[in-house]
DNA sequence: AGCACGCCGACT
DNA sequence: GTCGGCGTGCTC
């Protein structure tokens, strides 16, 4: 393959002088086409001599295809969906002696078989098929190229993160084939909601219904989720289910396979490793296996006749990806529902603001319980605020309230007790002293900081507040929010000596505990599941949660709360949950009231006032004060687009590995906010991705004369 | 991004 | 006459 390229400018070799001739014929205006008949003396494909190849790089101004010829030695390998390998790069042009090199081997997509190119020049040969193996068929560009879209990135980028890296392993087995469709299952627990059995039967006779889920809370989900599954798949089609972590797809794996059997579905974690986890992908890919649980990436798992997806958790900061052009799960599996025609189903013990909208806009159907099985379902829910703290001398002593005390001790009668202590690192944020608003800026309604602890500026503006005062109370007071849980679940360890202690967080996450007394202390999120429910919880990280320096900080706090409260007992069996934190806080009331929807509500509403996303839309752009402002000069942004700041954005610290959005130690970079109002989302992400490639050819895209790159992120995380 | 072309001044 | 500086533009 690349041997014999490089050998063909040899003297002597009488190729050469009929490829100049050919490429001088071809750059004249009246030959508008390039037909290519030779190459180097290897014939051609007789039939579709063109390749249409998209270029594995990711680079904005090359997201376009690229034609090749096909050799008849590759004639037929090289079908639509296989991996290649071309030559790509400047020198692929004529220089002296009329010969041609240089440009490295680089990998790439075979599109499309053609008759001819449009391409003005002669082309080049494919280099080489990696392997007869289609990976990337129409549906799945197509969705690749409906990511890009959305997220101003490249389709190169987008299909790095759907195409997994080959193994010619598991390539080389054939995948079983595929079973006939099951029976459609019983409703099971899904009775207990009012729209759950219709909701089954419209999957299981090839309907498309589109419902946010509010699960009750309980261990009934992962089944409820197989069963989901099972209807989809008794319809002919296949369900695609996405989870935050291997551990949840290993819960949901479960139920799957106590249902279905083995051999129905497939498991796509980074757990199973790299060679297992392509072998498992490909014989979803080539149809034997119809169903997907999988955790981010596997939101592309190209599952034939996709009938059914299932986000579940969609407020866990996983499903969001950490490489460019960082899609969400939840708004891929919609762009998938949308495109593919399919069932469409995001469930969670809480509610996102964006799932409240996803009901709001009429584009999905609640699919809730009523009042009475929510009883059955959910723990009682006491709050200890402040005040009490303060007044219960005891208490204070003990730096636990009395409540908080007596629950614990009750509920190790009878089996093991949860304690959720905050995890290290959150920012304070600030807040009215007296009612606990938040700070904002008056101008953009962006978060206000206090850097150097004395002067406040927004975060978002960068504008100076000199006089700021309360908008709810008129308070002048500011509190920054501080934490001192993890002491005391220490000191209850201390105080029940008879009980054995386990811990699970960060690096040492427990799957589950048995049915028997223990305290069981975990970080948000690492929460093990008690076999036969916990008897009680008691939630130490209430002011750590909302006082983070996040747009979603009550609703993430009321998301790991409702976490934790769901693996309590119901209130028949006297499961009790104590929240540590100030009961008259929006978060913690919906916990009391167990009204996480309710909340998602409200908080749109006030995200659409405040013109905060995802009622609008907005994205970041960050580079160095040169790049930045040359883009936004640059950029023909939309009518209606506002953009918010430049403010400084923090270096990163020299020791740590630097985070996506830090700039390299030593060096100043800003960061601009645009948003746009609901409706010109799309318009925005053309335009910052038209922008970014204009800039990328033309300056060189270096760190040249122009200041450097910028990076462009749709929907950012870290808005503050 | 790479990388080669090409137009310029200093060298054998 | 030829080497190599970097500014400019293209990649099927």
């Amino acid at each position: 393959m690349s041997r014999e390229d490089e050998r063909s400018d040899e003297p002597g070799a009488g190729a050469p002088e009929q490829l100049a001739l050919i490429r001088e014929t071809v750059r004249r205006a009246d030959v508008p086409r390039a037909k290519p008949r030779t190459w180097r003396g290897a014939a051609l494909a007789k039939d579709l001599p063109v390749a249409r190849v998209l270029v594995n790089k990711g680079a904005l101004h090359l997201d376009q295809y690229f034609d090749y010829a096909v050799t008849e030695e590759l004639d037929a390998d090289a079908r639509p969906g296989v991996r290649v390998r071309v030559r790509f790069g400047a020198g692929g042009r004529n220089v002296r002696g009329g010969r041609r090199e240089g440009g490295g081997l680089i990998d790439g997509f075979l599109v499309e078989r053609l008759a001819e190119s449009d391409y003005n020049g002669a082309l080049a040969a494919l280099a080489s098929v990696v392997s007869p193996e289609p990976v990337l068929g129409p549906e799945l560009l197509a969705l690749a190229r409906a990511v890009a879209d959305r997220y101003a990135g490249s389709l190169a980028d987008v299909l790095q993160l759907a195409v997994p890296p080959r193994n010619a392993q598991a390539e080389s087995k054939p995948s079983p084939g595929p079973l006939p469709p099951p029976a459609p299952p019983a409703p099971a627990t899904w009775e207990r909601y009012e729209q759950g059995p219709a909701f089954l039967s419209a999957l299981a006779t090839g309907g498309a219904p589109r419902a946010v889920w509010t699960a009750l809370p309980g261990p009934h989900w992962p089944a409820e989720i197989a069963t989901a599954v099972a209807a989809t798949l008794a319809s002919g089609r296949g369900a695609l289910v996405v989870v935050p972590d291997g551990r949840t797809a290993g819960r949901v794996d479960a139920a799957l396979t106590a249902l279905l059997g083995e051999g129905r579905h497939a498991l796509l974690t980074a757990g199973s490793g790299p060679g297992k986890r392509y072998r498992e992908w490909l014989a979803v890919r080539r149809g034997s296996v119809r169903a997907v649980v999988g955790t981010r990436a596997a939101m592309f798992a190209p599952v034939a006749d996709l009938g059914l997806v299932v986000v579940w958790d969609d407020g866990d900061s996983s499903h969001s990806d950490d490489r460019a052009p960082f899609p969400h799960v939840r708004e891929v599996l919609e762009l998938r529902a949308t495109h593919g025609r399919c069932a469409f189903l995001l469930g969670g013990t809480s509610c996102t603001v964006e799932a409240a909208q996803l009901v709001e806009s009429g584009w999905a159907l609640p699919l809730r319980a009523d009042r009475a099985q929510l009883r059955t379902a959910a723990p009682v829910v006491r709050t200890v605020g402040d005040g009490e703290l303060a007044r219960d001398g005891s208490a204070r002593a003990a730096r636990l309230p009395s409540l908080a005390w007596q629950t614990v001790r009750d509920g190790l009668r009878t089996g093991p007790v949860l304690v959720q202590v905050p995890r290290r690192g959150y920012a304070p944020r600030l807040a009215c002293e007296r009612c606990r608003e938040p700070a904002r800026c008056r101008h953009c309604a962006g978060p206000l900081e206090a850097p150097d602890q004395q002067d406040l500026n927004c975060a978002w503006c960068g504008r100076a507040e000199t006089s700021w005062h309360c908008v709810a109370c008129g308070s002048r007071r500011l509190r920054a929010q501080i934490i001192g849980a993890r002491r005391t679940a220490e000191e209850l360890g201390r105080a029940f000596p008879a009980v054995p202690v386990r811990t699970s967080g960060r690096d040492h996450v427990l799957d589950s505990v048995p049915d028997q007394p223990a305290l069981v202390v975990s970080t948000p999120g690492a929460e093990p599941v008690a076999e036969g429910g916990y008897a009680a919880a008691l939630l130490l990280d209430g002011w750590a949660m909302v006082g983070r320096p996040d747009l979603r900080a009550g609703e993430e706090a009321l998301r790991r709360w409702t976490a934790a409260a769901a693996l309590v007992r119901g209130r028949p069996e006297g499961g009790t949950v104590v929240i540590v934190a100030e009961p008259t806080l929006r978060p913690v009331q919906a916990l009391v009231r167990w009204d996480p929807v309710g909340h998602a509500r409200r908080e749109l509403a006030e995200r659409a006032e405040l013109g905060f996303p995802p009622v609008s839309r907005m994205a970041s752009v960050t580079g160095t004060p040169e790049a930045l402002a040359a883009f936004l000069a640059g950029a023909r942004l939309p009518s209606d687009a506002e953009v918010l700041g430049p403010v400084p954005v923090p270096a990163a610290e020299p020791g740590r590995p630097r985070r996506p959005f830090e700039a390299p130690p030593g060096e100043t970079w800003e960061r601009a906010l645009v948003r746009v109002p609901p409706g010109s989302g799309a318009a925005l992400a053309a335009a910052l991705k038209e922008a970014q490639a204009e800039r990328m050819s033309r300056g060189g895209g270096g760190a040249g004369a122009s200041g450097g790159p910028v990076r462009i992120r749709v929907d950012p995380a870290d808005i503050g």
